[in-house]
DNA sequence: CGTAGTGTTGACTGATATCAACGTTAGTGG
DNA sequence: CCACTAACGTTGATATCAGTCAACACTACG
């Protein structure tokens, strides 16, 4: 089954992004695919380049000696990735591919330049970078102080924000129970398990790749009130 | 008792932050005192400054409506206060001082033109934002993956990485159990017995705002190898 | 001296992890 | 189109780590 996602092609995300996502594009050079478990990215890697994701889904990652994973971000179409580039180009973390995925290379340099003779770019740029560290703030308190549940209704909350359509309340998401584990700091057994509960409550029906929402409100109701995905609506780069 | 630290005054991290804390001081206004538990950013605010932290200690943090509470970090002087303000001056953070402290506001509009003019300015402040990335990134493994034991001591390590003077192995750390608690993910009680088994097993005695490192060994051992208070040692801004 | 904040300890609870079995789905090649 | 397989998901039983509650001790400070 195919669903149409708010996060399928590369210009649907174009007025939340404020237009940077066009700049970006301006740009890139020519795309590169990527198959589904490919890695852009390796831990250790200096990449030249960051990339604006055209399709597909991608997630940032760190693995430790023992193979736990962190996961810290995914990508959709539309996003830059991964803005950590901007300040360095040594990656500590690495970026793999959730799906079969396209992705157009953008120099750092090129990038640099045009933030110091483009004003309102740089603004742009900041001002997503502004999202980001927000957004980062908000995974520690997930993984710090939030319950299974809680953590759950909020990476619920940002993938309804991101992808869903607003005619239909069923999308697609690449996401096997093991990843969204490794996102959450929990375990697949444990995911599996409060994804029940939330559909036994009547909230979320997470069937394989498919999410439908039955009620957003149920979600909502176990996501902190002073989380950008409740009010202030900036859908952009919120997962 | 009064025991020497690193962090003692304002130019002891000069040379590890790479005199980025020498411009920073050039465009700095006067010096605002803070008394212990003062706030000095509420969450809303929208502060016109950045700061130096000239002494003190301050803690960066979030509050949830139920009072729960998660610390991002802990400034010692020397750093900047706080980096997230430089992409936007909209805060959904809060900044506490744990001691009495003083603070030395920058303007940041000066900040942006200074940034602009001096491309080697700019260059110091992005590096530092790279080991702040990182830093985050860091924090979030911490809490998502790694056991109390494993917290403790990535916490313990970067406390001597930032603070422990070479000649001598014993520093004042004005954290009680409920802030190391709250930026670990854990409870006061657990952090005591935490504590208690890392006391025993020889590797740290850490009695009220004292902190002895007695293994320094034992306690890397407990730390993931891919973290930056290992091998590269940056010893800027890795709390 | 009180007193309030902080730290420690023990007993108990609870949330999440672990282990293991089994079921389901998607992909592969005949 | 089917059989086979591997990956993924679910469920139950049990274990463990960390949380909760409560009592008490210690320290700093007025």
């Amino acid at each position: 089954m195919k669903l149409k996602n708010k996060a399928d092609t590369l210009h649907a995300n174009r007025t939340v992004t404020n237009d940077i996502t066009g700049k970006l594009a301006s740009m890139a050079r020519p795309g590169i695919k990527l198959r589904t478990r490919a890695t852009l990215v390796h831990a250790g890697d200096r990449p030249s380049d960051l990339y604006l994701l055209k399709s597909g889904w991608l997630f940032r990652y760190q693995l430790l000696a023992d193979g736990r994973r962190q996961i810290f971000c995914f990508f959709t179409p539309g996003e830059l990735v991964a803005p950590n580039l901007i300040f360095s180009p040594v990656c500590h973390f690495s970026i793999g591919a959730l799906t079969t995925a396209e992705v157009l290379p953008i120099d750092r340099a090129l990038l640099f330049d045009a933030m110091e003779r483009d004003a309102s770019f740089r603004d742009m740029l900041f001002s997503l970078l502004a999202v980001r560290t927000r957004f980062m703030d908000e995974r520690m308190i997930e993984l710090g102080r939030l319950t299974a549940l809680e953590r759950m209704c909020v990476l619920i909350a940002r993938l309804a924000a991101k992808v869903m359509a607003p005619s239909d309340d069923r999308f697609e998401v690449p996401l096997t129970r093991e990843l969204v584990s490794d996102a959450l700091g929990l375990t697949p057994v444990h995911v599996s398990r409060t994804l029940k509960v939330l559909e036994q409550d009547g909230a979320v029906r997470w069937r394989r790749t498919v999410l439908e929402i039955v009620d957003l409100q149920k979600i909502y109701a176990n996501v902190p009130r002073n989380f950008a995905v409740h009010g202030g609506e900036q859908p952009t780069a919120l997962i």
